[in-house]
DNA sequence: AGGTTGATAAACAAGTTAGTTGATTAGCAA
DNA sequence: TTGCTAATCAACTAACTTGTTTATCAACCT
């Protein structure tokens, strides 16, 4: 069983709180600094730096240097890799619609949903 | 700003542990009770029925009665939710990077990077 | 050097999550 | 009824997350 788990566990988990997600959605306007980042909420920048912190160990967002600044650029290739991650088991769903439409036109009336095989 | 957090947050904390992962994956081949999911995992069958409520309360998941059984399905339009939210900021992006272009060419050698503007 | 700004570190309180074990409900089969 | 199976509920522990406050670090500016 392919368990790649820890990347895409953090970066779901980033993912999986509104402040970051605002983060997410203000940074694909472009880079900006913790304090920028920091002023639309009500939470100390400490919180929106620790915030910014579980986003960057997801990968999601790297920093770069600009004397004290430390501005936070959005990693798109990281969110492509959650797309890619759901959209695996979203194609195969679809697979499985046609697969059973056909186990349905050749068997209908069958009754008993006891779906006990083992891969 | 709009802030329909919620149902997100639940949809990616679900999607952020593996083991709930892993369950979406089976169920990916078809439903699946509560047992049969249990499996292939080492611990409880009542830690994997939880984990199936969380998965249940973020939607990605709904459950059918066959007699004593529960079968558990998945439920497709969840998951597009999600990568519809993550493209949404990806394309940004994307026309985020020909806006810098044009930025680069039109006044290259711009050294002093204080960027400071405000939506 | 001294002062200010941008950002982080460390320690803590409060709340949440993931797992356990033990008991209980609900349906099926004799 | 009795027993068996599928699944959940309840109570509890251990570990983690989010936020705070206080203190520190690093780079810039007179």
């Amino acid at each position: 069983m392919n368990f790649e788990s820890t990347a895409l566990d953090s970066a779901f988990m980033a993912l999986a709180d509104p402040v970051r997600r605002s983060i997410i959605a203000r940074l694909s306007r472009g880079p900006a600094t913790v304090n920028e980042l920091a002023e639309p909420f009500e939470i100390s920048k400490q919180a929106v730096s620790k915030h910014i912190q579980v986003l960057e160990q997801a990968q999601l967002v790297t920093r770069t240097r600009d004397a004290q600044r430390r501005p936070v650029h959005l990693n798109p290739a990281r969110l492509e890799a959650l797309t890619a991650w759901i959209n695996q088991y979203r194609l195969v769903r679809e697979e499985q619609f046609r697969s059973l439409d056909a186990v349905l036109q050749s068997s209908a009336g069958h009754h008993g949903a006891k779906a006990k095989e083992k891969p």
